[in-house]
DNA sequence: GCCAACGTTGGC
DNA sequence: GCCAACGTTGGC
C-alpha cells in the first residue's frame, strides 16, 4: 500500500464537509498540475492519504482511503484531468500543524515542507508512522 | 500584505 | 528552444 497527501482550502473543501457526506465518499475534483495528476494516476484501491487544509491553519487534519482509482474529472470539459474517490476514514484527534511538521528532524524531507505547491504528494511508510503517532491516529 | 517557488505564456 | 514577464499557490 502506498500513502499520499492531498491539499485542500478548508473554504474551497473541507474535512468537515467530507466527514460528514453520506458514506463519506466523495470524488478529490479540480486538480490542474501535471505532477499532481501523475500522483493520482498511480494511486491505487486501498492507498491511504493525508487531508492537509492549506491556508490560514495549515495542518493534517485526517486520513482518506481510495475507494475508486483515477477516471476522468467530472469537473473536467476537456477530458485531460483526473480524479480519485476517497472516503473519509479518521480523522485527526490532534491536528498536525505544518509548523510542527517542520520543526521534526525526521519529517524534513517531506514533499510538504520542499514543495510547498504540490498538491497531491507521496508520502513515505515512516513518515506516514510518525505523522500518525503525532496526531493520534491509527496508521 | 509580502514573498518564494513554481507554472504558463509569448516574443525572439 | 530559450528566457523574461506574468500569474498562482501557499506559507508566514
Amino acid at each position: 500500500m502506498n500513502h499520499w497527501l492531498v491539499k485542500s482550502e478548508p473554504d474551497e473543501w473541507s474535512w468537515d464537509e467530507h466527514w460528514s457526506k453520506k458514506g463519506r465518499v466523495e470524488p478529490w475534483t479540480g486538480v490542474r498540475n501535471h505532477q499532481a495528476k501523475q500522483n493520482l494516476i498511480a494511486m491505487k484501491k486501498g492507498d491511504r492519504a493525508f487531508f492537509h487544509h492549506s491556508g490560514k491553519t495549515p495542518q493534517i487534519v485526517g486520513i482518506l482511503e481510495v475507494v475508486r482509482a483515477s477516471h476522468p474529472d467530472p469537473t473536467d470539459d476537456t477530458g485531460k484531468w483526473v480524479s480519485v474517490d476517497f472516503k473519509a476514514i479518521q480523522p485527526a484527534k490532534h491536528p498536525v500543524a505544518l509548523a510542527d511538521i517542520r520543526q521534526t528532524k525526521t519529517l524534513a524531507g517531506m514533499v510538504l515542507v520542499k514543495n510547498s505547491r504540490l498538491s497531491v504528494q507521496p508520502v513515505t511508510a515512516a513518515q506516514w508512522k510518525t505523522i500518525c503517532k503525532m496526531a493520534g491516529m491509527k496508521p
